[in-house]
DNA sequence: TATTGTTATACTCTATAACTATA
DNA sequence: TATAGTTATAGAGTATAACAATA
């Protein structure tokens, strides 16, 4: 079911020209400002390789700007442009017109039970899975 | 939170040297029998020459078998050899073992009620996606 | 030396479209 | 012509590992 969810969003950002990953990189930049790769990378368990290769792709989609680090030459950072900006609350228009359509089927207390229950699994995983640094 | 559940499925297949996908695949011929590709490629919303490239894999993994069709010189089927009828209960075991992992954290109830929910939204959608045949 | 990022390489997943052999 | 499969091509997603520049 959930690759179901996830296919029809795919297929719904792509009609505004990005893919799941390159959303998940936008959002994850909406809420940071300007940001390290590596500091990316570790948010989005990705490799600082895959950060890369995305990121190139969204420069190129001007979505996002670097900006040099003056204090230090090996660094930059990222953050969305103004176009980049003005795109994330579309996609998340998106996500949410994409939820609705599957769980509009629901109860508003079924929702609540279903988000309640999804919930504590993510809870008992971050107290069983101890991070490994 | 179901991509964190496929991935950690994903690591522990692959130990028995299949991916998720080729998993998918020996698990819709364990049910089926000899099927041809097509079967094969509408049963699981696929290409044609993307169950061709799976089952390439598959075949040269030594876990599927194919046969002519002595009817029809176009045709063949696919089934699972003994090496891969024999893998299938694995894989399914480490299924299991990975639902366990992550749904272990409910009670018998709360799992009892997800399970409703969610077929709820999935045949809520079977009504609504009309086959476009 | 250690760290920040990039690049090279590789593999899976999957699609589209052209193609071959047969029907 | 139509159908069954294969192959060629391509792009996303992601990893590992080697590398350059800088600290």
């Amino acid at each position: 079911m959930s690759n179901t969810v996830s296919q029809s969003f795919a297929r719904k950002v792509e009609r505004e020209g990005v893919t799941v990953a390159e959303w998940v990189f936008l959002r994850a930049l909406y809420d940071g400002g300007h940001v390290a790769p590596s500091q990316l990378a570790e948010g989005m368990a990705m490799t600082k390789g895959a950060i890369s290769k995305l990121s190139d792709r969204l420069l190129e989609k001007s979505l996002i700007e670097r900006r040099d680090n003056p204090d230090d030459k090996r660094a930059h950072t990222l953050a969305l442009n103004q176009k980049g900006r003005a795109l994330v609350p579309r996609l998340a228009a998106l996500a949410d017109e994409n939820d609705e359509e599957f769980f509009s089927a629901l109860t508003l207390d079924e929702r609540r039970r279903l988000a309640q229950i999804l919930r504590k699994i993510v809870n008992e995983r971050e107290l069983t899975n101890v991070p490994l640094d």
